[in-house]
This record gives structure tokens, sequence and C-alpha cells, in this order.
DNA sequence: CAAGGTCATGTCAGTTACTGCCGTCACTCT
DNA sequence: AGAGTGACGGCAGTAACTGACATGACCTTG
């Protein structure tokens, strides 16, 4: 019984196991929440579906929500070293729209996988509170980030927790829309709109 | 075996059941999460100190953790309706203040349950998970009340965020700190440090 | 006032997420 | 060749949750 991606025929001796169980595990997850839900789905077929067991699941993911969100700390990464790396001059809030802007560019290119994604986490409450403490997680860093330039404390928790919710309302949007337009751009118009409602307008 | 709580004596016969099984539950259930743990504690501990059954709990709570939030739905009534109540004149973000205003007059009268009550979420990352999707519900409720007065959507919805993310920065001050600054106060000083940053000082 | 309905609870059996422990065996290092 | 090492399978156990049914005090209706 081979799967589509059995490459065991590659070896000259038969590896003991297919390889990148983890990868094969979130393929398979993420396909198998899209097609009957989250909650219709149990570890044991997504195990069955990868060629694996149920406990090798749970060594690669905390949980059967955490294989959604393996991309979380690349994403994490990159927000936090664009912060890091835009010029002393800049203010703390264009510090966070050049990280964002470099989110956006990585997203961008991974536009189809986001969006799957998204359907299947927007579809679950479960999902949606891990995505939250996700995004909560990356404020965090971002505030880090933050206050490793120079801002002091409370300022830049509020700044980097305003950057995410800049993040939350251009992404939606995004995934919603047709592709017209680049989340970059939906996210430059969202920190305007942010600018000018804090403004008192 | 009769608990601190027992009145079945004031009845000229025997009720069949104690009263206020929920709130004697969500009582039992903020004493053990504090004594030994969210993780340490088992729905059947729970339910057996308030004098009922695991599957009794299950009846009024949907899981584990939302015996901590019953809370949520008043404190988004007082919310939605301060936001409401405020004059046509003002700008979305002022009825926002507006809105925190209220919030912050109700926690700070009860000011020990809610150290006590987050002092127990910020425990345990599921309960932090369940706050954050709590919080987000009152965000989307805050970004509904704001368009009924009148403010386009993703202006709204920028406005309820970062109403939501000063109340986060403000609350987390006021349970860290030790009651000398009042809540309110604390939450338009964030307000102040939110038009500040965005303004890109 | 009797008969029947309602409703909050108890009881019990079942599923599934998750964990600890131990065994297996291809690969690696010396 | 021999001794690890690391990734996996197998298995048993706990606890969160769910569905189905039973119970009995209270309320309604005739």
């Amino acid at each position: 019984m081979m799967s589509p991606t059995d490459i065991s025929h590659y070896h000259r001796f038969m590896a003991r196991w297919q390889p990148d169980s983890r990868g094969r595990l979130e393929e398979a997850a993420l396909a198998l929440y899209g097609e009957r839900g989250f909650e219709n789905t149990t570890v044991a077929e997504i195990a069955e579906r990868a060629g694996l067991t149920e406990r090798t699941f749970f060594r690669h993911f905390a949980d059967k929500r955490e294989v959604l969100f393996g991309g979380a700390v690349t994403l994490q990464e990159l927000l936090v070293s664009a912060a890091a790396a835009a010029p002393d001059s800049a203010a703390p809030i264009d510090a966070v729209a050049a990280a964002l802007d470099a989110v956006g560019a990585l997203l961008q290119e991974r536009r189809d996988f986001a969006r799957q994604r998204h359907a299947v986490i927007a579809a679950n409450a479960e999902l949606r509170e891990r995505e939250l403490i996700k995004l909560a997680t990356l404020a965090a860093a971002l505030a880090a980030a933050l206050c490793s330039r120079g801002a002091p404390h409370p300022a830049a928790t509020l700044t980097a927790e305003a950057g995410i919710a800049v993040f939350r309302v251009a992404f939606e949007h995004w995934v919603t829309q047709n592709g017209e337009r680049t989340l970059q751009e939906l996210m430059r118009e969202s920190m305007d709109e942010l600018k000018a409602v804090t403004a008192g307008r």
C-alpha cells in the first residue's frame, strides 16, 4: 500500500521510514480538516493518512490544533528581524509598518496556502483561539523588539498591539477579496486608517 | 455532609436541590484552580466541591474553561451600551473611550475578584487562549456598536481593536500594581499613549 | 385534588484527546 | 564488530466531553 508521496523505491535499500513525517502530518491534517472539518477528524485518521500512528503525531505536535501552526515561528522571526532592521531614526510605529511589510511579502507568495489554512481556522472556534494566542505571542515578540530599539515599555506594547490589529484587519480583508489587492497594500491602508481613527477622525 | 452554604434547614420541606448550582460551580472552580492550578483540577473535583456531579457541570458550562468566563456577557452588554450612549457628536475613538471608562468603573468595584481570576488565567495557557477569544468577541461587538453609530466598516473594526488593546495594556498594569492607580486612570493614560504612538512619536 | 407535564439533576456507557513506558530496528560512530 | 542513538510502533491509562435514559419535586390543568 503506497501513498502518492511514497519515494521508497528511490533507495537502494528500503528505508525504515518515509522522510519528513512532520510535513506529511501537516499536509494530511490540513486536507482532512478542510474535507470534514476539524471536529469530525480524529488524530488517528490524520496519522493513518500520513502513514504513521497517533502516538507519533503527538511526538511532533503538542496537540491536535498545533499541527496547523508550525509556520508561526518563521513568521515571528521575520517580524522581529524586520523590526530590528528598521533605521534607528524610524519611530516605533514606522518600524512596525516595515515589519508588517516584510510579513506581507512572505504571505503574498503563499496566498493559496494561506487562504486554505485560514478557511479551516475560521470554521472552528478552538482553532480561532489558537490563532489568537499565536498573534498575541507575535505581538509580545514585536513589543520586545521595539524595546530593544529603545522604545519605552507601555508605548512599545501598545504600538505592537496596534500593529497586530492592523495585520488582523488587513489579513481578513485580503483572504476575503479576489486578489486584486496585495496584502501589503491592504496593510498600508489599514495603518493609515488606524492613524486617522486614533487622531479622532 | 453539609457544605458551608447549605441552607436546606431554612425550608419547611427538604428542597430537592440546593439553589444556584451554577454559582456554586463557579466558586468551586475558581477556588480549586487557584489552589492546585487549572490542569491539576478535574471537573469531577469541582462538581464534588459544589455538591453536584460532573455531568451537571457540563450542562452549565460548555467546557472546563468556560466556568471562569460567565461574566463576559455582562461586560459586553455594558461595553456596547456605553458606546451606543455616547453623544452623536463624539468620534468613534471617543465613544470607545467612554465605553472603556464604564467597564473600568465596573471592574474597579470588583478589584479583588478580578485580580484573583486574572492570576488563575495568567497561570495557564489554555485559559489565556479562552481569555483572548473573549476579548476578540468583545472587540467585534464594540465594532458593531460603532457601525450602528455610523462609522464605516474598516474604521470601526480598527477603532474597536485599538480600544481593546488599550484595555489589555491598562488591565495588565492595573492588576500588577498595588492599587494606587484606578483602572480608569490607567486606561485613559494608555489611550493617550496610543494616540501619541500612532502619531509617530 | 388527581393526572400529567416540566425541568434540573443523577447515572452510566462510550468516544477521543493526550501521556508514560517500553520495545524495535535502521543508522552511526568508534 | 559492538555499542549507542533516534524515530517510530504498541499498549495501557487518565480525563474531558457527549448521548440516552431515569428520577422526583414542582407546576399546570381539568
